[in-house]
DNA sequence: CATCGGCTCACATCATTATGCTACGGCGCC
DNA sequence: GGCGCCGTAGCATAATGATGTGAGCCGATG
């Protein structure tokens, strides 16, 4: 007695991972591949037509992207899950998913053992999401509810980390700010090296993008 | 040298788990034992005193709830990470601990191994949570929310442009582009060299920034 | 059908960043 | 008065990014 199995729907664009997510949920027990599509161009006629249980879903799709594909699916058919699938624990894109309804959030360096895990996941209620994505929903969280301006800690930076931070997102190199501030390359490397670390971060580039979303400017 | 441990502080009243928790984590390699109270009385000065990096907070106490305890434990000290304790996934104080500022929400019953794993969790940023209260987080989440939009200035930039450029605003490097769309690493290149052009900038973190600034994602 | 822009790819070279380790003076806190 | 954090600094190596030049394919447009 058998439940029947649950319909998972993708929307990838990227053919190579659409295919081996294909192959991946084709071939296991209890899940059976609703559809694989590309762009969610009709979405709205998709899914009356599969009728999926879960769908997951791409965020960066060229056309009509993953959050707004998410909005017409839950407006369309709420009791519908949808798992979001995204390269980025990027916090903006979070925030818009969630406040659409999502109900997961994976990366998409999921090990598919991880990813079937999560489908089943969904379909018992709960909603699978990446430790650093929980966090930043938590972080998401208190603001629209309390929107409190407290001047919280800058995530733990120092003056001189803010104000470097501050540099960077004005796009200064490090041989420019090391200029500007009258230290040694040596010292903005330093400084950058601890603010990596407390933004958890690893490029100038995550740590531009991080400060302005999270206002740390 | 080794990292500095962890140092957990556990607030719970029950004195047998608040013993077995104690046991737990002071025969844990690269974890601290900072303190193990049955009540957050002195929560304030028991922060400083104890320096904790990570707290186990039981949400049902007498006295002072844990609730209240996380309030104040972030009101003096937003870096110190809160992991709350609780036997039941109610959703109100779910809803109450998440305002606050919660790191993390487990069940009393959550198996040893998974709690050591939730305390590296949140050390590294991230926020443990059960699947079904992952859940309840999302569905708590306000939904009416605004999406600002905006489709104005495409800035002359293409669509593949402005996909790519979006992947940087995330922190992705021309390596995990490349991997990411499917395309060689100097086809990513050549994208980027002709958002520089389009975008009159000279690097990444300045193409970043003037995309945040001016809504090009 | 010829031209043009967008997308793809290659090779080359130099500049900049990322990361790890080490170190020292100053300051505030037990 | 020892400990930890901050700001400063140096050195070394590996990885990544910036820039130039050139080229093939395709679809749209004139």
């Amino acid at each position: 007695m058998e439940a029947p199995a649950t319909r998972v729907l993708i929307y990838e664009d990227n053919p190579d991972l659409r295919i081996s997510l294909s192959q991946l949920l084709g071939g296991t027990p209890g899940l059976e591949l609703a559809g694989a599509l590309g762009n969610c161009q009709q979405v709205e006629t998709d899914i009356p037509r599969l009728r999926p249980d879960v769908v997951l879903m791409d965020i960066d799709m060229p056309g009509i992207n993953g959050i707004e594909g998410l909005k017409r699916i839950k407006a369309k058919s709420p009791g519908t899950s949808v798992v979001m699938l995204t390269v980025f624990e990027d916090n903006d894109r979070v925030f818009q998913a969630v406040c659409a309804g999502a109900d997961g959030y994976l990366l998409k360096k999921t090990p598919p053992a991880k990813l079937l895990d999560a489908i089943n996941e969904v379909k018992a209620g709960g909603a699978p999401m990446t430790p650093a994505i929980a966090r930043q929903v938590l972080r998401l969280f208190p603001k629209p509810v309390a929107p409190r301006q407290h001047e919280d800690s800058p995530a733990n930076l120092s003056a001189r980390e803010q104000e470097i931070l501050g540099l960077l997102v004005e796009g200064y190199s490090y041989k420019m700010i090391a200029h500007d501030r009258g230290i040694s390359l040596d010292t903005v490397r330093s400084h950058i090296k601890k603010i990596y670390e407390k933004l958890h971060v690893r490029s100038m580039t995550e740590a531009v993008s991080k400060a302005l979303r999270q206002g740390l400017t």
